[in-house]
DNA sequence: CATTAACTCAAACATTTGTTTGAATTAAGG
DNA sequence: CCTTAATTCAAACAAATGTTTGAGTTAATG
């Protein structure tokens, strides 16, 4: 018995505990991400990894252990795609494909990865105790990022509503395909195959970049001195 | 005891029957929109209601009962709004202020309403016995009213790809508002706002607008024949 | 007033849940 | 080989949950 405080010793005296503690976390995953926190036993999960309940809380001490190791060791936080959209140099359009091109791509493995971000999405929905750093890594970071490479192109210093809003809206295209997936298979089954990501990020690629031309449009007319930027008018790529 | 099959008898024996009646309702609304279904108790509800977990198993024979009445019986339908923004003799303007308009207003009360669509929302994230239902009243009708809707005005007669895709994410305008409200809380707070509800449609009827208008060019460099519509670029209200 | 049915309640029941326990098994170190 | 620590397991435990029970209360009806 005696759970360790620290659950990997340096040294290996037996090889067959990583395993479990590998397949308990890969199990975690996917029951987690399928069925919530508080929807999945400790049981399930321990079935699913083909080890009893015990080894749970010898590896990770209790349920909220195993949960918030899953997120922090399996899954890639979301703000590692943020350099990616935000390189220097990139104009608007490559700028908003890489963003939706970064956040649809994992849509296409229907593995591991697909299951981490839609634990994540649930996250946002049915809050737990990892909430605030998710909040944080996971939206606050993305938005701001979106958010200050829309000033970049808008030619504004301040970020005001009208910048949130926007960028939360285009944000929203993103969400829903993670969110939606579900109503997706039952409106329109053709566009909720992985076959499909690549034609969803080419629109929503344009819808966006209308967006922001609609935003541009609403400044230079409130603003009518100078002022010019890019002007062309939205087309789709 | 004796659970009545039918649990509204023609006649009104006595009058605190009901009385016990609507507050479960209410308190179930309230419960399960806040924490979801599963994660809410009989025991809850009925402490809520000021009552017991038997008035339950009487009014409504068992949890799930007391969950598809909640649905049934208190919650305007989502379809309800169709026929508003799809009136003739609409401009596609209009008609986007009105779906917008319609599905917003309610994050301006905070209230029944407010909680009634909260529910619904969940729903779509944490599907229960009732999916089916809503899916289909409150999913495909709308979006197969919005995406008719946009085939008017697009000038097209079959339902493609591109406009499904296009009604989708338009959608996702709404959906946002309500399943991302804590995310926005954190990012912007001022736009979680209810008074900020009347500049959240105009912005999204303009951002639609130019989506649409996204799709009318595309199709009209698919098809360089004849074919004018609108055309006109996409301006803010 | 007596009867009846509608309605409410506290308590008990059965199941599931997260957690703990103590013995059994395995591999490394001396 | 023996000791020791790491690891796994079946079983038990305690709390919470959905449901049922049977008695008690209230109001309408004859």
């Amino acid at each position: 018995m005696a759970p360790p405080t620290v659950p990997a010793p340096p040294r290996s005296p037996r090889s067959d505990g990583i395993d479990t503690r590998a397949r308990l976390l890969l199990a975690a995953l996917q029951r987690f991400s399928e069925h919530g926190y508080a929807q999945t036993s400790v049981r399930t999960i321990a079935e699913t990894a083909g080890t009893n309940v015990a080894a749970i809380a010898y590896h990770f001490g209790d349920k909220a252990g195993l949960y918030t190791a899953t997120f922090h060791e399996l899954l890639g936080s979301g703000n590692a795609l943020i350099p990616h959209f935000t390189a220097p140099g990139l104009d608007l359009e490559e700028a908003l494909r890489r963003y939706f091109a970064g956040f649809l791509e994992p849509l296409k493995h229907d593995d591991l990865v697909r299951q981490s971000l839609r634990l994540h999405m649930r996250e946002l929905l049915e809050p737990t105790h990892v909430w605030p750093e998710v909040i944080e890594r996971e939206c606050r970071a993305p938005h701001l990022a979106l958010a200050g490479l829309l000033c970049q192109h808008l030619g504004v210093r301040r970020m005001d509503a009208e910048v949130h809003s926007l960028a939360f809206s285009i944000t929203s295209l993103v969400m829903q395909m993670w969110t939606q997936r579900d109503v997706l298979e039952a409106v329109a089954p053709a566009l909720a195959r992985p076959t499909a990501v690549d034609a969803w990020t080419r629109r929503l690629t344009g819808y966006a970049l209308a967006m922001v031309h609609v935003e541009i449009t609403r400044r230079q007319a409130a603003r009518p001195a100078a002022r010019k930027k890019t002007g062309k008018p939205p087309h789709e790529a």
